[in-house]
DNA sequence: TGCAAAATAGAACGATCGTTCGTTTTTATG
DNA sequence: CATAAAAACGAACGATCGTTCTATTTTGCA
């Protein structure tokens, strides 16, 4: 169990020769800068609104300039998956490691999660907006983004594990079926928060999940959770 | 309390003088023709992936001859969200009429939702993609594909109300908040089928439901299903 | 400071986009 | 059948897209 819900490829290492300490060369940094400025813009628009053009004009350099950085818009967009794979860590995982293991942990992650999707944060969410563009499409851009996605997840699965051992949820749990119903209220509360501008999401979220973490808990002698009453065929 | 969902401004009636019974007159076909293949594109590729150069490919005929049917593609695109309205009234909403109200009628509306949303059908719903294309924009496209969604939300309140005062639910049940736990199942499932491919979707939403209606049930004294732990300000 | 290498600029490409316009074909009615 | 209206075509528009190519500028190191 690595301390990071991912191993990157160390990215960031300067590149010239004698292992000179420095700070990233120009062009490096340069291409940083770009990448942040880029995933500006496809937190808004999607990585499918992303343009090349209205990147340079946000960067304040020409198209050419911006693109010879990535040889092909698919490698920018791959780049901008990993960047806010970065920034999720960062905002939503590391943070939650330091709530002690179990349910404060799993909560922390949900709440962690909740406001990065959340329009607290006026930016939209690259694992939603990117799963609904890249749906029944193939290619690095789609297999970098359901890696992030199931990297995540696995983080998440991992957390309601923990909480299993430690005697703090049923032991008939059920990760994946955990999992779903939690994803489904962040998906809601982006949804409705979003694009319905419904008031009142974030609570509607919160109490979700205490409601998903009441029939998950010891105790009980658990409901109905594992097999379903075959209301539809299939 | 109307036997559809929603009042549609009865676009489909015959045109000409002297109230002939004759079907479309041939303008009016075709374009009936040309909003079903723009509906098939749109599910697959989303509202904004949608051109009318690639709509008239499909169609076999030029691009001007589709356009002059709607005069700007924000109509074209009005015209594919009313026709997957109706679509998903027949679809989803007026098949589960004849379920006896309360909770069976809610469990068939939600039956036949999931169907819609699920692979099951290769489509993808325009409600969810076109709830991420339009996040932060306005306009018309916008305002009629909230009106459709918030139409269709209003009719699954009125199913959960009903099986509230027929005592199949628990009388203290926020309508808002079990429709928000219902739709998360349902963009779950749409986000763990169609992109991560996740098999066993459809068994978890189904599971999902059901573990949402026991605990809105009537007889159980009630979980912590109002107020949420504070765990983040705001 | 000099010089190779890296970084950026700028112009152009073919393609596609939504849209406009004038013409031609098709339709529906007298 | 004739004729006016409706429908469809075809070419062109300006704009933007990702990408390629060749200069020019900037950078980093000897």
């Amino acid at each position: 169990m690595s301390a990071t819900i991912s191993s990157s490829p160390a990215p960031r290492a300067t590149r010239g020769r004698a292992g000179s300490a420095r700070a990233l060369q120009k062009g490096q940094q340069t291409k940083a800068a770009i990448i942040e400025a880029a995933l500006g813009l496809a937190t808004h628009i999607g990585l499918e609104g992303l343009s090349i053009g209205a990147l340079a004009d946000v960067m304040g350099m020409s198209k050419s300039g911006v693109f010879a950085h990535f040889g092909s818009r698919e490698e920018l967009q791959v780049s901008v998956i990993r960047e806010y794979h970065h920034c999720f860590e960062q905002e939503v995982f590391y943070p939650a490691m330091s709530a002690p293991r179990g349910v404060p942990r799993l909560r922390a992650l949900f709440d962690n999660w909740m406001k990065r999707t959340s329009i607290e944060i006026d930016s939209g969410c690259i694992y939603i907006s990117g799963a609904i563009e890249f749906d029944d499409r193939t290619g690095p851009v789609r297999d970098a983004l359901a890696h992030s996605v199931l990297t995540w997840h696995a983080a998440m699965k991992r957390a309601i594990e923990q909480a299993k051992d430690l005697g703090q949820l049923n032991a008939d749990v059920v990760e994946d079926q955990m999992l779903f119903e939690i994803h489904g209220l962040i998906l809601a509360l982006h949804y409705e928060a979003r694009f319905l501008k419904n008031p009142g999401s974030i609570a509607r979220a919160l109490t979700g999940f205490d409601n998903i973490l009441a029939r998950f808990s010891a105790q009980a002698p658990a409901g109905p959770s594992t097999v379903p009453t075959p209301t539809s065929k299939e």
